[in-house]
DNA sequence: CTCTGACTTGAAGCGTGGTTCAAGTCAAGG
DNA sequence: CCTTGACTTGAACCACGCTTCAAGTCAGAG
């Protein structure tokens, strides 16, 4: 019923080291100990793909952290995520001119890549 | 004609030590110097764009100095960015979920946010 | 009861991307 | 000519997110 350290590494696929780094930060808290030894109940799996999620979305761990005691009357951090949404929002944007300026500039012909006019698109500029 | 670090830094938005960083990794060159101050053409404006841009997408400075100096033949180079373009596109998809999640999450009501199952579906697991 | 080896800890180390600092240089202005 | 002050340098430092290390502990196998 319970995990222990080595098996949430594995199925997680984080490295047990992250795993302690974690609980450090307080993202995470084991069931309890089996002599020195952390057990883990088998939710902490959901956790940690939320976890994983949200570090590849950019969130720091301290941010987090923060989401992760978040209650409702919790007012300031509910603006903090909407304000997060919107960022989100123009790095979608950003991503996705990237994306279509490396798809062209992976055929292009230009000898120096910084000269070709397509790829220099992708740099809206505001200037 | 010519700028200096200073007024490159104001137009770009960059600080002069981060010029310097860049100098040093291969990412720009002054035109010259005056004495010893560095003198800048204009267009290093438009690769900082460039940069800044790339560096918001991911890039790392090293990956970034490979860019500015590709040329049609460097075939490894080509399928490297094609590869980024396929990483950014999951990048997407993954920040649309997120972002999503997060627009609920500002205005859901659940007591404990991990708790909420329109939260959770953020993390579409795969396990 | 003893051994083994996976766990435990705190501290130090690493890569990335810069910033900050001390000490020095030099173009321009008075 | 001398001062001023923005520039120059290399080196040290910072934050982040871990990883690695040395030294120690302890559950379970023999």
């Amino acid at each position: 019923m319970l995990l222990d350290i080595a098996e949430v590494a594995e199925r997680s696929g984080l490295a047990p080291s992250a795993l302690r780094f974690y609980e450090k930060r307080g993202l995470i808290a084991p069931a309890g100990r089996n002599g020195l030894r952390r057990t883990y109940q088998p939710d902490v799996l959901d956790r940690l793909a939320l976890i994983t999620c949200a570090r590849g979305a950019g969130f720091t761990v301290a941010e987090i952290a923060r989401f992760l005691l978040a209650t409702p009357d919790d007012s300031e951090l509910r603006a903090g995520m909407a304000d997060k949404a919107r960022k989100l929002e123009e790095d979608i944007d950003r991503l996705t001119r990237m994306r279509d300026g490396l798809r062209h500039a992976a055929t292009c012909t230009h000898t120096l890549l910084v000269e070709c006019p397509d790829f220099k698109q992708m740099f809206a500029r505001s200037t």
